[in-house]
DNA sequence: GATGAATGAGCTTTCATTCAT
DNA sequence: TATGAATGAAAGCTCATTCAT
C-alpha cells in the first residue's frame, strides 16, 4: 500500500526493508556468519556475498576485517543504563524471573554468541563482554535489593546470588543450546530466592 | 589400556621422557594455540614450530588439520565415570565445594576453553562438550543426593541446583576470567545448600 | 611572466590566493608524493587527501592517473630557452658557478627527482629528462664559449667539460643527498676551468 | 665429463646451469623486472611467472615482497675491498680510464639502476647506494694519489676530482642511456687529468 | 564543478596439503 | 619416520576508475 503509492523512487527510501543500505546489510551478514562459524573462519567474500554487495564495498566501509567485528560490538551490544528495574517487593523469585525475560538488553543472541567466542582474541570484544556481564550482575543485585527491602541476607550473599543468576542466564543461552541441556531460568530464580529467605 | 602412550617401550625407557615423542608435542602445541587463538586462526605451521617438529611430520600424524582437533578432543577430554563421589552426608555445601575442587576431571582448562569455542563448528567437539556438561551435572546431582539423604528437596529442585552449580563452575572458568568478574565456587555451594535446606 | 597561475583572473582576485584552485593543489600534492615515494607507489586517494579534494574531483581534472604525471611534466619542467647566459669572459670557473646557482631552471628539485625516477617507465617523462639534460649541457657549453673567447680548447674538449659539469649538477642534487656525499659545484667549476686553461 | 660420471642425480646438481635452483631464478627474474619497471610496479606474480616458479614458492623463500629487493641488494651489490688499484704513476688519465673499465664492481648495470631508483624508498637500498658511491670515490682518489706521486695538487682538489669522476661514471650509466646523451669516460679522465697537471 | 558510494580486477600474502627424498 | 621444498586455491586488502546526484 505505502510502497506503491509513494513514487517510483520509493525503492530507495529507507523504510523499504529489502533495500536497506549497504553498510547495514554488511553488518547483518557478518553478525549471522560470525555467530555461526566464528570470526576467523568467515571470509570477507562470504560476508559480501550474503550482504549482496561487491567485496570492495565492504572494505570501503570497514578498512580491515576486524573493523567489521568492532563495529558490530560497538553498535549492536549497547548496554543501556538500567533505568527502572521491575522489582516486586517481597517476591525475589518473581523479580528475577522478570529480569530474565527482559534479558536481551540490546544484544541479540547472535551478538552474545560472538561476544563469548571472540572475547579472548580481541580486546574490544572482551571489554564489551565484561560490561555486559557486569551490567547484568548489577541489575540482578539491584533487583534483589528492592525485592528484599529488609536486607535480610548480608551484602556478600546478595552479590553471590546476583552473580550466580547472571552466570546461569548467560551460560544457558550461549552454551546450553550447544549441549542440549536446558536450564529453566524461573526455576533458578526460585532456587536463589529460597536461599535468601 | 594406555591411551596416551601407544608403545609400551616409550613409556618405560627413561631417556625418552625428556624428548617426549613428536606426536605428543604436536598435541601439546595445538592445545595451547587452539585455546589461545582459536582453531581457525591457528596455522598448522605455527603448531609445528611450537612443537619443534617439521611441518611435514605434522601431516604424517594428522593427515588433515581437523584431525589434530579431533585427536585432542578424543584423547584429552575423557570424562571418567564418577566412580566415587566424595560426599559428606548432611553437608551439601561442603560436598559441592569438594566437587568443585576436583573439577578438572581430565580436561585441562585449555581443553575446556577449546570445547566451548569450537563447539558450534565441529560436531565431535559439540558432542564432547555436551558429555562433559552432562557428567558434571550428574555428579553434582549425585553428590547432593548423598549429602541430603532425606531427599528433602524434591527431585526437580535438586536437578535445578545441580545444573546451576555446573553452570557457575563452567561459566566462571571459561568466561569470568575473560571479564574479570570472579565468582567464589564455595560461596555458590553455600548459597545452593541453603536453598535446599 | 607568471607561471603558476594560468588565468589572469585568478592571479588578481585576492580572495582566491588562499584557496588556490583544486587543480593546482592536486598537482602540488602529486609532485610531493611522486617525488617521495614514486609514481607507482602513490595511490590517487592519497593525492586527493593531501590536496584536500574529494577523490572524484581528481578524476574530473585528470581522467587517468598517468595524466597527473604527464601534466606535472608538461607544466612544471618547462625548459626555457637560454635567453641570456651570464658569462664573464676570461673567468670560466665563475661563469659555471653562476650557471649552477641558477640551475633550477623551472623544475623544482622534487620534479627533477620525479623525472629521474620515472624516466624509464613513461616515454614523455624520459623525453623531458633528455631535454633538461640537453639544455643544461648546451647552456654550459655556451657559457664556456663566452668565457673562453679565444676558443683555446678544441670543440670536443669543451663539450666534454660541459657534459661533465651537467652530470655533476644533476647527479649531485638527485643522488648525493641520498648517499650523503656532497660535491661543491664551485669546486667542480674551478676544476673544469683549470682543465681548459 | 664431470656431469655424466657422477650419477643419475647429476641433473639436480648445482653446476647444471639450465636447472639453477628456484631461489636464484626468482632473484634473476626480480632483478630484470625491478630494473625495467621499478619495484612498486612489478607484481610478484610476474616475477614468479618469469622465474617459472609457482607464486607460493616465491613467498616460501621471501616472506614479503620487499625481502626480494633486500636479498637482491644484499647478495648482488657486494662492494669488494679495493685490493689493488691498477695505477700508472705519471698517467692519471690512463689510471682513471682503467678504473672506469672495471667499474661493475660486482653490481650489474641492472642492480645499479635498481639502487638508484629505489634508494629513497628503502633504507637498506639507500645505504648500499651510499656505500657503492663512497667506494667508487675512494678508489678514484687512491688511484689518483698513486698516479700523481708528487702530490702536486692539494688534497682538496684531488677529492673533488675523484668525486667528479665518480659522479660522471654513475650518472652516465644510469641516466645518460635514458636520455641518449653519451659521455665518454676516457675523455672525462683526460679532462680531469689536465686539471690536476 | 563537486561528491563519495560503488565496482571489480588485481595485488600481496597465507596456508593446508603434497611429495620426492 | 622424517624433511622441507613445492603447489595453488583462496584469503584480506588496494586501488584506479565510474557514476548518480
Amino acid at each position: 500500500m505505502h510502497e506503491t503509492s509513494m513514487s517510483p523512487r520509493a525503492a530507495h527510501s529507507p523504510q523499504v526493508l529489502e533495500e536497506s543500505d549497504s553498510r547495514t546489510r554488511i553488518l547483518d551478514a557478518a553478525e549471522e556468519l560470525f555467530a555461526g562459524g566464528g570470526y576467523a573462519a568467515t571470509p570477507t567474500s562470504l560476508i559480501a556475498k550474503l550482504a549482496q554487495v561487491p567485496k570492495g564495498l565492504l572494505f570501503h566501509y570497514f578498512p580491515r576485517k576486524i573493523d567489521v567485528l568492532v563495529a558490530l560490538v560497538d553498535e549492536r551490544t549497547l548496554v543501556e543504563e538500567a533505568k527502572e528495574v521491575d522489582a516486586v517487593p517481597g517476591d525475589p523469585a518473581g523479580t528475577l524471573s522478570k529480569l530474565a525475560r527482559r534479558l536481551p538488553l540490546r544484544a541479540s543472541p547472535a551478538m552474545r554468541r560472538i561476544l563469548f567466542r571472540e572475547a579472548d582474541t580481541h580486546g574490544s570484544v572482551r571489554e564489551r563482554l565484561g560490561r555486559l556481564n557486569g551490567e547484568l550482575i548489577g541489575r540482578a543485585r539491584f533487583a534483589l535489593e528492592l525485592a528484599l527491602p529488609g536486607a535480610r541476607g548480608d551484602k556478600a550473599r546478595l552479590e553471590v546470588a546476583a552473580a550466580t543468576f547472571a552466570a546461569v542466564l548467560l551460560y544457558q543461552e550461549n552454551l546450553c543450546q550447544l549441549t542440549g541441556h536446558q536450564i529453566d531460568p524461573d526455576a533458578v530464580a526460585d532456587l536463589i530466592a529460597h536461599s535468601l529467605a
